[in-house]
DNA sequence: ATTATTTGACCAGC
DNA sequence: GCTGGTCAAATAAT
């Protein structure tokens, strides 16, 4: 094992200290005076080569520590500012949902507007909308039935239900706030399980089409990437290929919008993803490396997913999932 | 006509 | 009393 650790580290090493060589050959072209094209465009090639190598190595040491996920969206998505973000929501009562009796407003039909403290589990996740209009579509439908100004934010915060709610009595919700320090940034707060069933099918079948669409693209742009840099082909190639076949879903190439809502989907269709963290975080250290924090809580009913944004509510760890209280992961100590 | 969104009011928790 | 979550009537969109 520590051999392994050992050999990820040189590779690493060697990798970045490659990407910085070409760094520095593609800046002598530039501002040289005999700077060409083509021989920019190589090192180009061989500068995000090394830097792909680099991030798989570090997306594979993560991906064995994560164990049962296999959908956390890498770094080198479009969607990187997605965060795992905390919750402080462990006080949320296990309570089930028990509504007062003497409440005279309560008739057959009617809601009590009395908090609920029934909250199962939260997803809260951020999305990178890259310019979109709203946060990314997650595969179910919602009706909005809130917004409310929030203290100290600079953005509204709407309140979504499922939309079968009325239907198939699906007590999901969420909440979508934009993020104050990027208005690009939508951070997604799910509260409850989906009990719909049209929900489940939709997700399904969306999933499957954009993981078709995602294998195409993928295919389309290696033919492209690989014409243009004729050089790199076999090693571009097997980039690609491991991973495809090993963690496809995890690292998308080329680097495309991987949306948490996706990941936490996929894992309701995988609920034997037996390390859910209950939330992922990432944070830079003095030297700018970013970490991946994965915190679970024990808390009794609170289960947060991560994304950055997006997931499968409903069976999302499932019931019978054990999530391992106090993981905490840092790619850096990885490499100690 | 039906469905979705907006928005002021209500309510519970702190 | 303040804040955040929800309701429901009014309004808009389809």
């Amino acid at each position: 094992m520590e051999k392994v650790k050992s050999m990820e580290k040189k590779k690493l090493i060697n990798e970045l200290t490659q990407g910085k060589e070409f760094v520095n050959q593609l800046k002598n072209q530039i501002i040289g005076p005999l700077a060409s094209p083509e021989e920019c465009d190589l090192l180009i090639g061989k500068i995000l080569s090394t830097l792909e190598k680099s991030i798989s190595i570090l997306n594979l040491k993560a991906l064995l520590l994560e164990g049962g996920i296999n959908n956390i969206n890498n770094s080198t998505s479009s969607c990187s500012s997605i965060s795992f973000l905390g919750s402080n929501n462990n006080n949320i009562s296990p309570k089930s949902e028990v509504f007062d009796s003497s409440r005279e407003k309560l008739d057959k039909n009617m809601v009590s507007k009395k908090r609920k403290k029934t909250q199962q589990w939260i997803n809260q996740t951020s999305i990178s909308v890259n310019g979109l209009e709203g946060p990314c579509e997650d595969g179910f439908s919602w009706r909005k039935y809130g917004q409310k100004d929030i203290l100290g934010a600079s953005h509204p915060r709407a309140y979504y239900r499922c939309t079968h709610r009325n239907t198939q009595g699906c007590l999901a919700t969420k909440q979508v706030q934009k993020s104050d320090a990027n208005s690009t940034i939508f951070e997604v707060t799910y509260k409850g399980r989906h009990s719909c069933k049209v929900a489940q099918s939709e997700i399904f079948s969306l999933n499957n089409q954009k993981r078709q669409k995602c294998n195409k693209k993928q295919q389309e742009e290696m033919v492209i990437f690989n014409s243009a840099s004729p050089n790199h082909n076999a090693e571009n190639f097997n980039i690609i290929t491991a991973k495809e076949e090993e963690v496809f879903t995890a690292f998308p190439y080329p680097p495309a919008p991987l949306h948490i809502e996706n990941i936490i989907e996929e894992n309701k269709f995988f609920p034997d993803s037996s390390a859910l963290p209950l939330y992922l975080t990432s944070q830079n250290d003095e030297f700018g490396m970013e970490h991946m924090i994965l915190q679970s809580s024990d808390s009794d009913l609170t289960e947060l997913i991560s994304t950055p944004t997006s997931i499968s509510n409903s069976s999302f760890g499932g019931e019978g999932v054990d999530y391992e209280p106090e993981i905490t992961f840092d790619i850096e100590e990885f490499f100690i």
